[in-house]
DNA sequence: CGGATATATCGATGGCTGTCAATATGTGCA
DNA sequence: TGCACATATTGACAGCCATCGATATATCCG
């Protein structure tokens, strides 16, 4: 069984400025690996893709070459995570981008963490 | 034995627009499983944040509570992927970070990926 | 040279996970 | 009610990889 897993504010402390501690390396890690999977990205970009921003299960399944369990899988993932929503009508489930979750995973790879200027002192310990 | 990736150009389309291809969803997919690792997090995070922003191996494997040699292992990792460079002085091994490949892994996450507003049909085919 | 120190490499192992086939659940329709 | 369709869940398996101990390599010092 897999616990389910958000990507929340709590999650992306910037890489950069002080030391990430060993609990938010771990959930930054894992809120990472949810779109490390070259499927998971595919599902991403397609949908986001689509016209009205949404797609149905099986329009995917036939986009990917892989069976429907595993693309039911791995919408899952990303569901349980909040990178995408779900909602069923009729006998279809659609799936849209849900925003934020991605925006934060942006924010901590803040290029701020990389690029030590004069300014990089400045509320940093 | 492990192939050298590194983290380019090539491997970060913005995620949203026009569908990843196969083989850009499996590039990108390599370059962020890269970062999605709790202890290469804070690796990054913690040479980033070091006084003149750069540290020996020796100074992380004390923070680390892991072994010399899995410590080595992901500074290799990062290092091949290009988002550590490594500079021998002495008996000594300096890391530092390498700014581009964490921001060319930020802009494949791109928002406007992510927020269709009305100007989401721009060129986007 | 020889010992000490710093780092890298090797080989083995255990855990995680992406994938599939089979099956279950749920929904619409006749 | 019964069938067809869309999706989800389950269980099993194979491949990947983080970790470690042991060892190799490299550098400095006396």
């Amino acid at each position: 069984m897999r616990l389910i897993q958000e990507i929340d504010q709590t999650c992306c402390p910037p890489l950069v400025g002080s030391p990430l501690s060993e609990t938010e390396a771990e959930r930054l890690a894992e809120a990472l690996r949810v779109i490390a999977e070259p499927a998971r990205l595919r599902l991403v970009s397609l949908i986001s893709a689509s016209q009205g921003g949404e797609s149905c299960v099986c329009d995917l399944t036939d986009q990917l070459d892989l069976g429907q369990p595993t693309v039911s899988h791995h919408l899952k993932v990303l569901t349980d995570a909040g990178i995408l929503h779900r909602e069923k009508r009729g006998r279809w489930a659609y799936y849209r981008i849900e925003p934020e979750p991605l925006q934060l995973l942006r924010g901590a790879l803040d290029p701020r963490t990389v690029v030590p200027g004069p300014s990089a002192q400045l509320g940093v310990r």
